[in-house]
DNA sequence: TCTTTCTCTTAACCTACATTATTGGCTACC
DNA sequence: GGTAGCCAATAATGTAGGTTAAGAGAAAGA
């Protein structure tokens, strides 16, 4: 019962895994072996400034975000997670230095987390997993390097209607303030993109 | 002497790897066979946009730079790469699709460039090299993590104080155009920002 | 050498977006 | 049932940075 249970918890994070490579059961039960399950309550949060993150987090339910506040007080949100994404500062990560991002929940949330350590260890145990931590990390890589190039050459509403279209299941649960946090303009600019521009056009 | 030779021209090459794993004489033989040395010449493409980025790609002399262009014809930096930099559009490296970015040389550069598709089969044969390339691909993300916190709570008079810390030996061979281009604004502003602004305060 | 082209600068004007402040609705909690 | 917090909407005013245009050097090129 117990073992079924968990699987289920680990279902999701282990066809992500399939994707890419093959695990043997041994070795499927002991990278498992490794994996805590945590839940995290709307607002709660994971990570604050200051702290080393010393896990990576995999979400299977609900939605984290990750974000920094600048010396002016303001949020910019830098990823949101929903399930099946990973999430984390990786500068924290790889130095295991205090990082400058926050992580908290949008929604009540399951996540997997491993430990970066754990993660050095399997490496040299599981090395196909190195195999598919460099490509998550090569995609996340990609990833960013286009989202780069959108922030430098779209306007505030392209970058808003990109954003629909990226993540329509977010645009549902998530408040106006959280998107124009994401893309990077004040929340009174947003509402009013949204409320009068529609009609002039 | 020609071994001699190449030697020296993979030397830096060599030596970033060997800060994350060490090769033995005959995986780095192994390696190194598969290697190609090219020039490129100031203002010279090494990619356009479209194309397939079929190598992975090692700055050993001079300066390359990656960038898009968007609808409206203009230029956005994504990356400037200096001796010891690798460099590529990430997106096509991984799907090995038309990519969207335009990379050519600031100055006469020399490059090391390596077939995407040797290097996922020296993956196999050389296992170690996975994981030089995981930390290569995480480093990269971490830094593309901050480039974008950084360019949504600076000014543009802080990311050019912050480009000009950080590259400090760029600064001197680039042209205002093409600093302009990296930190997001237009060379007019650029200029009047370094002209006018000092004197008032 | 004489264009041609490119970069930098300046300046007048323009606009996308920020700031501040006020409103009313909604939920939550004593 | 009041009041305390959040959030969306609106509006007046402010500003960082864009646009256009034009001229002066510097560099490239023939």
């Amino acid at each position: 019962m117990q073992s079924q249970r968990s699987e289920m918890a680990y279902d999701l994070l282990l066809k992500n895994i399939a994707m890419h490579i093959s695990l043997s059961p041994e070795e499927k039960d002991h990278f498992v072996s490794y994996l805590k399950i945590k839940k995290v309550r709307k607002k709660q949060f994971l990570y604050q400034e200051g702290d080393i993150h010393r896990h990576v987090v995999f979400v299977t339910e609900g939605c984290l975000r990750s974000y920094s506040i600048d010396p002016h007080g303001f949020e910019h949100i830098v990823q949101f997670a929903l399930p099946g994404w990973w999430i984390g500062d990786m500068h924290s990560l790889i130095s295991q230095q205090p990082g400058s991002m926050y992580i908290d929940a949008v929604d009540d949330t399951k996540i997997i987390m491993l430990l970066k350590s754990d993660l050095d260890q399997l490496y040299l145990t599981i090395p196909k997993l190195e195999h598919f931590f460099r490509i998550l990390a090569e995609n996340a890589f990609a990833a960013y390097q286009r989202r780069q190039i959108d922030n430098l050459s779209l306007s505030a509403k392209e970058r808003y209607e990109k954003f629909c279209s990226l993540y329509p299941s977010l645009i549902r649960c998530l408040s106006q303030k959280q998107v124009a946090a994401y893309i990077g303009v004040t929340p009174e600019f947003l509402s009013k993109m949204l409320n009068h521009t529609p009609l002039h056009k």
